[in-house]
DNA sequence: CAGTGGAGGCTTTTT
DNA sequence: GCCTCCACTG
C-alpha cells in the first residue's frame, strides 16, 4: 500500500477520486506533480489497476521524465508498462503504428520549423504570392492554428470566408500536397492525424479506448483544442479523465493553447469533480502575496486565494540602475555576495527576462567576473547548421522521399549544383508528380521524356547524376549499421569535414558539435535495443534543448526566459527589465487579452521564487541599437509597498532625471519592514552612483562611463565595467583584454584614455 | 556558382 | 546591435 497521509485533504481528494472526470485547479507550488504521481501510484498499488491501462500526458520531455522518476520512487517496477509521455510523442507512436490505415508510410519523418518555412516559401512562389506583402510565417502560423483547431484542408475551406483565408487555403492545400508527396508530417499533424484516425476508424479507437482506463493530463491550461479532443475521444469509454492545471499560468496562448478547454471541461463533463489546490508549499508569504497582487488585476480570471504556512521571509527587492550594464553588474555582485556570505549555490539562483536579447549583457558580465552560467536554450544544438545538415542526410537515408532534406543537402558540401539546376529539377518533379529523389532516379535510368530532360544542360545533368550516385551509396549502408557509424560514413563520403574546414572560421567548434552528435547517437544505440534510425530521428524531432539542463550541477548560475522558467523553481530569483515595453512587452499593448497574458507571465516568474525575489529596472536600456528611456513596468505599481524595498541610490529624482521617471511611480517610503541590515548590505555592494553622460560635473568623469573602451598606459586596452563613487573620486573597474584580468583604479590617478 | 555587403527585421518558442 | 535574406559581382 502507498500511504497517502503525507498529502493534504485536497490533494488526497484528487488522488482518491479515481472514478469519473476530475479537474484539479492547482496553484503554483501546490503539489501538482505530487498529485499526479500519487494518483498513479495509488491506482496501481492500492486499486490494483494494471499500469498498462494508465496514460499520463505532459507537455515537455522534462516533465515526463520527472514524473517517471518520481513514480519509481514511490513504487517499484511499474514504469515499464506505464505510459508517461508528451502529447506529441504519444501521438507519434499511435500514428506510426497505424500509419498504413491512413495511407501514410510508417517511415514518415517529422519536419521542423525551418523545413516548414522552406516548404511554404516554395508554395508561395508557386502561387505567386509576394512574401514581402505576406510574410511566410504568417501563412505558416495560420495553418498551424487551423491544425490546432482540427481544421484539415476541407474543414478550413468551409471557413475560408475572406481573401486572406482563401489565400491561406490555397497555400494549405499545396503545403499538404508536398508533405504527402514527401511522406513527412509536421508537429501539428501528429495531433491532427491521430484525431481524424480515431474519429474515422472505430476499431482503432476501440483498441485505445479499451486500453486507457485512466487518463491524466498535466498542465491542462496549455492544451490546444486538438489535444483536448484527442483526450476526450480516448477517455470516452471509461470516463476516468483527470486534468491538472492552472489557468493563471497559461502563457502559451500564442501557440494555440486554448483556455476554453477548462471552461468546456466543466460543461462537457457536467459530473466532473472540481478540486482546488490552494496551499502553496514553495514560496515565502511575501513572495506569494506579491505574486497575488500582480495576478489579481486580471479581469478575465477565476478568483483563487493562495495561502502558505511558510514564513514571511524577505521583502521583494527592487533594484534601480542607470543602464543595462550597471544592472548586470549590480545583480551579479549580489549573486556573488549570496554565494560567499549566505552560502547559496549558484544553482540556487536564476536570472529571468522577457526576451532573449537581455541575456547578452549578463553573459558578458558573468564572463568578466568569472561566474559560470548556463544560458537556457539560446542557440539550439539541433538547429546548428552542421547538425541540421547531418540530420538531413540521415532523414534522407530513412526516407528518400523527403524532398526538403534532399534540397537542403543537394549542394552541401558544394557540388556546383546551383539555384537554377535545383529549380529546374523541382519543376520536372512537379510535372511528373514525383519526389525529387524519384525524379533523379528516372533521369539516371533515362526514363523521363526527352523534352523534360532538355530543361537541364549537360553540365548540370552530370552533376546531379553524381549526386544520385552518392545518395545510392548512402542508401546502401546496411540497415543494422549503428547510427554513429552511419554518421561517420556520411562524413567520409561527402568529405564534410573538409567542407567545414574550408568554409568556416570556427570550424573546430563545428567539429566538436559533430563529435557530440555522434555521442548522442552512440548513447541512443546503447539504450535502445532496436537500433532504429527512425526512432532516433523521431526522438530528436520531439526533443528540445531545455531538456538538457543538468539540474544536479551546483556550479552554474541559470539565465532563462520567463517562458522557459515555467514549471521550475529556485530559492533565489531575479527578474530583470521590469519596464514598460519589456514586461509587459510592447507588442502586447494593444490587446487586453495579451496584456493579461503578460501579467500571467510576470506571475509565473514571481512564483518560481522560494526564498528571495529581486526585481530590477533601468532608467535607460541599450536595446536594438537604440538607447531608450524607460518607464517602470505597470506591474511594479501593483506591488504592496510594505513588502518591497528599493536598493538604489539613484532612484531619487533630480532635475535632469524627471523626464524619464514615470510620474505615476513613486519610490516606496523608507519605512519598509525589511531588516535594515539587508538593505545596507545590498547597498554596499551596489553603491553605484548615478552619472549622466549629458551632465558636465567634472571633465574627466564625463569622459568615462560603463561600457567605454579605454587604453591604460600599462595594461593596454580594456572595457569599463563599473564606476562607483569613492569620496570625491570615482573607482572604476576595467576588464582588460588579452587575459590581463579585471582591475580597479581611482579615476583621478589612472593613466587611461578613452578610445 | 559562390562569396560579399547592404537593407530590413526584430516576443515568447513546451513539441 | 545582430542576424538573415537577397542582389550583385567576380
Amino acid at each position: 500500500m502507498i500511504p497517502l497521509d503525507s498529502l493534504n485533504i485536497k490533494q488526497r481528494e484528487a488522488v482518491e477520486t479515481t472514478k469519473g472526470p476530475v479537474l484539479v485547479n492547482a496553484g503554483p507550488g501546490s503539489g501538482k506533480t505530487r498529485v499526479i504521481t500519487y494518483r498513479i501510484a495509488n491506482l496501481v498499488t492500492n486499486c490494483s489497476i494494471n499500469p498498462y491501462n494508465i496514460v499520463a500526458l505532459t507537455f515537455t520531455n522534462k516533465a515526463s521524465r520527472e514524473m517517471s522518476s518520481r513514480i519509481s520512487n514511490l513504487t517499484t517496477d511499474l514504469r515499464n508498462s506505464l505510459t508517461i509521455s508528451t502529447f506529441h510523442h504519444f501521438c507519434s507512436r499511435i500514428l506510426r503504428y497505424n500509419a498504413t490505415s491512413i495511407n501514410l508510410d510508417s517511415n514518415f519523418s517529422i519536419i521542423d520549423d525551418s523545413d516548414r518555412l522552406s516548404i511554404i516559401k516554395n508554395v508561395m512562389t508557386e502561387l505567386k504570392i509576394d512574401p514581402k506583402i505576406t510574410p511566410p510565417r504568417v501563412i505558416l502560423s495560420a495553418i498551424s492554428n487551423a491544425k490546432s483547431l482540427l481544421l484539415n484542408t476541407d474543414g478550413f475551406k468551409a471557413n475560408a470566408s475572406d481573401n486572406f483565408k482563401s489565400m491561406v487555403y490555397e497555400c494549405y492545400q499545396l503545403y499538404e500536397k508536398q508533405l504527402h508527396l514527401s511522406q513527412v508530417v509536421d508537429l501539428d499533424d501528429l495531433l491532427l492525424k491521430v484525431f481524424f484516425m480515431l474519429k474515422s476508424n472505430n476499431s482503432i479507437l476501440k483498441t485505445y479506448q479499451n486500453r486507457f482506463e485512466h487518463l491524466m493530463i498535466d498542465e491542462f491550461q496549455d492544451t490546444n483544442i486538438a489535444q483536448y479532443e484527442i483526450a476526450k475521444l480516448l477517455s470516452n469509454q471509461h470516463r476516468n479523465i483527470c486534468v491538472v492545471g492552472d489557468p493563471d499560468q497559461s502563457i502559451y496562448s500564442w501557440r494555440n493553447a486554448d483556455i476554453r478547454n477548462i471552461l468546456d471541461f466543466k460543461k462537457y463533463y457536467s459530473d466532473a469533480k472540481i478540486i482546488s489546490l490552494s496551499e502553496n508549499y514553495r514560496s515565502s508569504q511575501t513572495i506569494l502575496t506579491a505574486a497575488q497582487s500582480i495576478i489579481s488585476s486580471n479581469k478575465n480570471r477565476i478568483h483563487k486565494d493562495l495561502w502558505t504556512q511558510n514564513s514571511k521571509g524577505h521583502p521583494v527587492c527592487l533594484t534601480e540602475t542607470f543602464n543595462e550594464r550597471e544592472e548586470a553588474t549590480t545583480i551579479l555582485n549580489e549573486v556573488q555576495r549570496l554565494v560567499s556570505e549566505e552560502k547559496m549555490k549558484l544553482s540556487d539562483i536564476a536570472i529571468m527576462y522577457r526576451v532573449n536579447a537581455l541575456s547578452r549583457v549578463l553573459e558578458e558580465v558573468c564572463i568578466q567576473n568569472g561566474i559560470p552560467y548556463i544560458l537556457v536554450g539560446s542557440i539550439k544544438f539541433y538547429q546548428r547548421q552542421e547538425i541540421k545538415d547531418l540530420l538531413a542526410y540521415l532523414k534522407l537515408i530513412a526516407n528518400p522521399k523527403d524532398d526538403t532534406s534532399l534540397i537542403r543537402i543537394i549542394n552541401t558540401p558544394s557540388r556546383k549544383i546551383g539555384k537554377k539546376t535545383i529549380s529546374d529539377l523541382s519543376s520536372i518533379a512537379n510535372v511528373l508528380n514525383l519526389t525529387i529523389f524519384d525524379t533523379l532516379k528516372q533521369i539516371v535510368e533515362e526514363k523521363i521524356p526527352p523534352e523534360l530532360q532538355k530543361r537541364l544542360n549537360r553540365g548540370s545533368l552530370e552533376k546531379i547524376k553524381g549526386f544520385y550516385k552518392l545518395l545510392k551509396q548512402l542508401l546502401d549502408i546496411p540497415e543494422n549499421t549503428a547510427i554513429s557509424e552511419i554518421i561517420t560514413r556520411i562524413i567520409e563520403k561527402t568529405q564534410y569535414e573538409e567542407y567545414l574546414k574550408h568554409h568556416f572560421d570556427h570550424f573546430e567548434e563545428r567539429l566538436e558539435n559533430i563529435t557530440e552528435f555522434k555521442n548522442i547517437a552512440w548513447d541512443f544505440s546503447k539504450n535502445n535495443e532496436e537500433n532504429s534510425l527512425i526512432l532516433f530521428l523521431e526522438r530528436i524531432s520531439l526533443v528540445n534543448d531545455t531538456d538538457n539542463i543538468d539540474e544536479t550541477s551546483s556550479e552554474y548560475l541559470t539565465l532563462i526566459t520567463l517562458h522557459q522558467a515555467k514549471g521550475l523553481e529556485y530559492p533565489i530569483v531575479f527578474i530583470i527589465g521590469m519596464e514598460e515595453g519589456m514586461i509587459p512587452h510592447i507588442k502586447s499593448m494593444d490587446s487586453d487579452a495579451e496584456m493579461e497574458e503578460e501579467r500571467r507571465l510576470c506571475y509565473v516568474g514571481f512564483t518560481r521564487a522560494k526564498q528571495k525575489l529581486y526585481l530590477s529596472r533601468t532608467f535607460r536600456r541599450g536595446y536594438r541599437g537604440g538607447y531608450e528611456r524607460n518607464i517602470p513596468s505597470r506591474f511594479l505599481n501593483d506591488l504592496p509597498k510594505e513588502l518591497t524595498f528599493v536598493a538604489s541610490e539613484i532612484s531619487e529624482p533630480t532635475e535632469y532625471e524627471d523626464d524619464w521617471v514615470n510620474q505615476e511611480y513613486q519610490s516606496p517610503p523608507s519605512k519598509y519592514s525589511s531588516p535594515k541590515n539587508t538593505k545596507t548590505r545590498f547597498n554596499q555592494s551596489s553603491k553605484s552612483i548615478r552619472y549622466d553622460i549629458n551632465k558636465d560635473v567634472n571633465p574627466k568623469e564625463n569622459k568615462i562611463s560603463i561600457g567605454d573602451h579605454i587604453t591604460h598606459a600599462t595594461f593596454g586596452k580594456g572595457l569599463v565595467t563599473h564606476v562607483r563613487k569613492l569620496g570625491n573620486d570615482y573607482e572604476i573597474t576595467i576588464a582588460f583584454t588579452d587575459n590581463k584580468g579585471i582591475k580597479k583604479f581611482l579615476l583621478s590617478m589612472a593613466p587611461i584614455t578613452k578610445d
